[in-house]
DNA sequence: ACGCTAGGCGTACGCTGTACACCTCGTCAA
DNA sequence: TTGACGAGGTGTACAGCGTACGCCTAGCGT
């Protein structure tokens, strides 16, 4: 850097920030140390004067993530409550690609994913539920609470030749409907009969919402009976 | 090696069951291509022989875990088939530790992979279940079906000094108290009011069970009462 | 005026996956 | 019997990673 040119000093904010920009623009992946320090203008060490390690920069990466996550209507009865809230963090979760898997890595729970956990927590209390209920309930969400389900079709960067072959693409079918019928099934399910299109993937929004509809339905239904654990102590 | 003792050739398979027995011991990312090698008497580059990459060494370690899971009887109904089968796979990720992790990182469907979908997926439609609910309902299972849970509260190594300090502990507790008291109240109802051993986490299998049958009964629920789905193509 | 310290710099270490060239066997055809 | 060939083990090398450690300098408080 020229001297008399002074550099805006840096700040485990502003660094944050930065590998969010770098996460968003060229995946989670593209953000080491080194291409982070190479963007701030800054030699790598530099970075560690202000985060302690690459871990607590994740950390801080998935907790800017949520703080966009915006607060529900408080006027909202749990269920409609708890749904906004998935779901607003859903948003931001898609805004961030990379964020997923992210979330998934972290292994310490900072104050921002815990204070997440807890407005989620609180809508079922606030909605009647008893602690225990409340506690299983959430583990049945799991990570549907951060807006994303566990990805079980997810496919690759899906940057490959969309429909190489025609013919090529008959065998597989044929291949698939004979070794597993039943992903042939509810894959052409999800195309509408459409055979070519069958690793097109589906709306995950609809299976988002569903998902999470249905464990819903399920607490209420357990929470009007007056569930309460039995076998478990 | 001295000269004159044959040693038994590499293969892809003996390879990966070394790489499993590796991950046993040491855990996953004890699983290197130099350790690998190092433990099988061979130079790092002689295992690229056999298989491709180290992508493809997981894709195998994860296949040969789920080699262990049994099928179920065939003549159980659809629910307690499905039921028998995540829970056989629960018991073949419980005793390989890493495959949590391992799976969840995958990103190719392994032939074994799918075989175990499908089987899955065959259970509802053999139970009555049309294809489009299946593949609905599938996507609620999420990575349930490799029965294992999206890990909520998941603690790290817990090699930590159990109780360092009653005093600091119950700071801890206060602020817990102030700051996330629905936190608080989940964990609490999780010991039964042992405020001294929240973080101890709680029943695994008791959790996972209940977010299998309140998924499992939604589905039953939705496949009496004739669900399709309608704002859906 | 002086020392302290916050913050940026440079070097270096040990680790990772893996590309590439080589070398050495066992096998099989001529 | 010989000669080619391919499977499989070896060695070297490269680019990238996170980060420990020491130095150096500008700005600030006393």
């Amino acid at each position: 850097m020229a001297p008399g040119t002074a550099r805006t000093p840096l700040s485990s904010h502003r660094l944050i920030a930065a590998a969010v920009d770098l996460a968003d623009e060229a995946g989670i992946d593209a953000v080491s140390m080194r291409a982070l320090a190479q963007r701030l203008g800054v030699v790598p060490m530099a970075l560690y004067k202000h985060v302690a390690s690459k871990d607590v920069l994740l950390d801080g990466m998935v907790d800017l993530v949520l703080a966009e996550v915006e607060a529900p209507d408080p006027a909202l009865d749990w269920r409609a409550a708890v749904r906004a809230r998935v779901l607003g963090a859903r948003r931001a979760v898609l805004r961030h690609p990379w964020a997923r898997r992210a979330i998934e890595s972290r292994t310490h729970r900072t104050a921002v994913v815990l204070a997440h956990m807890d407005a989620v927590a609180r809508h079922f209390l606030d909605g009647g539920f008893s602690p225990d209920l409340t506690h299983h309930v959430m583990h049945a969400l799991g990570n549907r609470i951060w807006g994303f389900s566990p990805e079980l079709f997810e496919e690759g960067p899906a940057g490959d030749a969309p429909a190489p072959d025609p013919e090529q693409q008959a065998a597989v079918a044929r291949e698939l409907a004979q070794r597993f019928p039943g992903i042939l099934a509810i894959a052409t399910a999800a195309t509408g009969g459409d055979l070519s299109s069958v690793g097109q993937g589906c709306d995950e929004q609809f299976e988002f919402e569903f998902a999470l509809d249905l464990l819903l339905d399920g607490a209420e239904r357990l929470q009007r009976s007056g569930w309460a654990s039995t076998a478990h102590p």
